[in-house]
DNA sequence: ATAGGCCTGAGT
DNA sequence: ACTCAGGCCTAT
């Protein structure tokens, strides 16, 4: 599953293939991926097709190119997410048609029978967006300014960014993420931590995976309340998730290759370096008690008993402690 | 604050 | 045939 780390991958490989290119056509095979575009495929179309692309930006999940565009006076910019299952390829030759191997063995799967939308660039290259499960998009938005008046993400030249993306918070690579008060702004909800930490309107670009690697990294269990937290572990439980994501983005080189702009979560990086998540019933690399799973807001969560404490009983009580007396 | 919907392929 | 995977949006 494609998170900060691997988004910002994507945007790494993209962008000396798409910055100061113009897309002369918009290929859509499957509209559903225009989900978010107001007017449909026909406004896209028209809102990029001749129009040049000059900045790629990200911030959190959310990538946006700026679009040149002449004569209009709202800067627009094009939009994507990956959702889930999303990735974006670089076609070098997109002239050229890639035919499923004439092989006597069971069919290979052909990588672009999820293609759902490409832009055929000026340079002859396209680029592919594919996603099985459709969660991902591409649509546009017009620019507006950032409220606090800092540059708007990653790669961003000034403090715009699309509308649709305004009401996500910054990410925990921003130099202009304010990590005291999003230490803050955690400790004033009840909320479970986890469930905090996957807010993207708190803190963006966190997904299930990091959410799970970032509390196991700061021996902390994914039902404790953002209330219950004092400012000094919240400020590391944020502290950890950056890390994580951090040495995530080093070793995302490793899976990038340069014709194509790979996200295969589940290679490379994961598979070696996780703690927590996906490891149920295997032994915590820290204290050996087995990693547990549980399902927590309708989505698996992974944590190990042994060095994960279980919440304190300050504060406000759980849901369940308040509609009993405790035993003890 | 929380539940449902969007999606499809792999696994049981 | 049914369950699971889950980011984000909308509705309750």
């Amino acid at each position: 599953m494609p998170e900060l780390p691997e988004v910002e991958v994507v945007r790494r490989g993209l962008l000396p293939h798409t910055i100061g290119r113009t897309v002369q056509r918009v290929e859509v095979l499957d509209a559903r991926i225009l989900r978010r575009q107001v007017g449909g495929p026909d406004r896209l179309r028209e809102a990029v097709e001749g129009n040049r692309l000059s900045d790629l930006v990200r911030r959190g999940k959310f990538l946006w190119w700026r679009l040149d565009e002449s004569g209009s006076d709202v800067g627009q910019a094009l939009v994507t997410h990956l959702g889930m299952s999303g990735q974006w390829r670089v076609r070098q030759n997109s002239t050229a048609t890639v035919l499923p191997p004439a092989d006597s063995e069971g069919p290979a799967p052909d990588p672009l029978r999820h293609r759902r939308v490409s832009l055929h660039l000026d340079s002859g290259s396209a680029i592919d967006l594919i996603d099985q499960r459709i969660f991902g998009g591409l649509w546009t938005s017009p620019l507006i300014e950032a409220s606090d008046g800092e540059i708007a993400g990653a790669g961003s030249p000034d403090h715009l960014l699309p509308a649709d993306a305004a009401g996500i918070a910054r990410d925990l690579l921003d130099p202009a993420a304010d990590l005291p008060a999003i230490a803050r702004s955690i400790r004033a909800r009840h909320s479970a931590i986890k469930t905090l930490l996957l807010s993207q309107d708190l803190v963006s670009g966190i997904g299930n995976i990091y959410a799970d690697e970032a509390l196991w990294a700061a021996r902390t269990r994914f039902d404790t309340p953002g209330s219950a937290l004092t400012q000094r572990r919240a400020l590391a439980i944020l502290r950890a998730a950056q890390d994580v994501m951090g040495r995530a983005l080093e070793h995302g080189g490793t899976s990038f290759d340069a014709l194509y702009v790979n996200v295969d979560g589940r290679s490379g990086y994961f598979a070696r370096s996780l703690h927590a998540y996906g490891r149920a019933g295997e032994p915590c690399t820290r204290c050996g008690k087995l990693i547990r799973r549980t399902v927590h807001q309708g989505r698996s969560s992974h944590h190990c008993p042994g060095c994960q404490r279980p919440p304190t009983a300050v504060g406000r009580p759980s849901a369940t402690a308040r509609s009993r007396k405790d035993p003890q």
